[in-house]
DNA sequence: TCTGGGGTCCTAGGACCC
DNA sequence: TCTGGGGTCCTAGGACCC
């Protein structure tokens, strides 16, 4: 058996703890640049606000109703997910953290227990300890373990925890559930399925394999498994230091940037960030990918999704190397007919920095110079604040907004600068 | 006027190998 | 005129997730 437990509207709990007075009111937290709705209260979600909404459509409902609105804070929700994974982590041998706001409990070998109660105790030691409501749903495969902790949400009498796992119980469930609901069935999918007469979970385990597989690969026939009971979904025990593959530091801007200077400040300081991003996982790049785009909602003014890649000789996490790459390239990319909405810099080809084999052209002192640098801004900038030293082609200006940030409660660091420039 | 950011995995096709 | 079979690796793009 394998649990979920998933914490409710997220990032909205997360400031309600802080804002109590705003329980049973409607609240929604904002994406980057106060672009979008990402996450909403139900009362929220009742007035008819969608995920994804932009602001500037929901300006009317939000003033009727009073909805709180906050910009994205997450210096806040990383710090109250680590909360949650420690009690978490009372209740079962591994947990594998899944996203910010979800995490996986392999409860395997646990089976005599009272599983019902148990996914209600986590729920009930959650919301105790760190004042976060999550539900906790229980079943043989982590993609009905998905669908019961679903339950706990649409039915308050199971008190944040579900215990699913009898099939005739599994089969009443999955018959009203909608295919697009289905965790790994998107909307592609979930348009094709329909043109085939599928509507729900149930319908779609009826399916024969080899139909399923033919349409939506192998992906798609994993998912058939898991929900007919068959676990194939590896469980994957979270380690201290999470290795990513790949690392973007990319922003929209609150306004178009023409200016080439501008853009290169502004793109070398996602730059400074990513090699700070790098230096924490203790990653080298070999690879990066420097892109800057138009407004694609801005239809008749003439687009550009460019993008330059460049390769390191040796790869490399390196400040100043890193953030002299992204202003040449920037450089490159810049056309001045076009006003950039969006930018960004990816780093790819990673491996650990343990692993480095030095090149027969460089020189290892001058190497190690720079290595001792990079490592002097991290402890500068971690006991000043971001920000406080770097490269000169660097800027003090964010272009991008974020007027309604709750304080960071939790934390004695934010994660955006503290001069914000429209 | 105003529309997010950051990831992973899989697949198909091309280049290249013997 | 007839023109094999089987691999690997790389890349771009698609689909999905939160």
């Amino acid at each position: 058996m394998f649990a979920l437990a998933d914490c409710n509207n997220f990032f909205v709990s997360c400031e309600r703890v802080f804002r109590p007075d705003l329980e049973g009111h409607p609240v929604i937290v904002l994406s980057s640049n106060d672009g979008c709705a990402i996450a909403r209260s139900n009362e929220a979600k009742a007035l008819g606000i969608k995920m994804g909404d932009p602001l500037f459509k929901i300006r009317p409902l939000i003033e009727r109703h009073n909805v709180a609105v906050f910009s994205g804070n997450m210096a806040l929700y990383g710090d109250m997910s680590y909360r949650v994974r420690l009690v978490l982590e009372e209740f079962a041998p591994s947990v594998e953290v899944y996203s910010i706001d979800e995490a996986f409990l392999d409860l395997r070998g646990m089976e005599h227990l009272d599983l019902d109660s148990y996914a209600k105790e986590i729920s009930r030691r959650c919301k105790q300890l760190t004042a976060i409501p999550v539900s906790v749903g229980i079943a043989p495969t982590k993609t009905l373990a998905k669908v019961a902790s679903k339950l706990c949400k649409q039915y308050p009498k199971l008190r944040g925890g579900c215990y699913m796992h009898r099939p005739q119980d599994i089969e009443k469930v999955l018959s009203r559930l909608p295919i697009d609901e289905v965790w790994g069935i998107g909307r592609k999918s979930a348009r094709k399925l329909r043109e085939r007469h599928v509507y729900t979970a149930l319908d779609f385990t009826h399916l024969e394999e080899p139909i399923v597989r033919s349409l939506l690969g192998v992906v798609g026939a994993r998912t058939w498994r898991e929900l007919r009971g068959e676990p194939c979904i590896e469980f994957e025990q979270t380690l201290e230091i999470d290795t990513k593959q790949s690392i973007c530091v990319s922003r929209s801007f609150a306004s178009e940037i023409s200016d080439c200077r501008l853009l290169v400040e502004q793109v070398c300081n996602f730059a400074g960030l990513l090699t700070e991003k790098l230096r924490k996982q203790s990653s080298l790049c070999r690879q990066m990918v420097v892109f800057a785009h138009t407004n694609r909602f801005h239809e008749g003014s003439p687009q550009s999704y460019g993008s330059v890649h460049v390769t390191f000789p040796t790869p490399t996490n390196d400040h100043r190397a890193i953030v002299a790459a992204a202003a040449r390239a920037t450089t490159e990319l810049h056309n001045s007919k076009y006003g950039y909405k969006k930018a960004g810099v990816v780093a790819t080809e990673m491996i650990p920095s343990s692993g480095v084999v030095g090149s027969l052209f460089c020189d290892p002192a001058s190497e190690e110079r720079e290595r001792r640098l990079s490592a002097a801004i991290d402890t500068i900038n971690a006991s000043y604040g971001r920000g406080t030293l770097k490269i000169a082609t660097q800027s003090d200006k964010v272009c991008y907004l974020s007027e309604n940030r709750s304080p960071c409660y939790t934390t004695s660091w934010s994660d955006l600068p503290t001069v914000s420039v429209k």
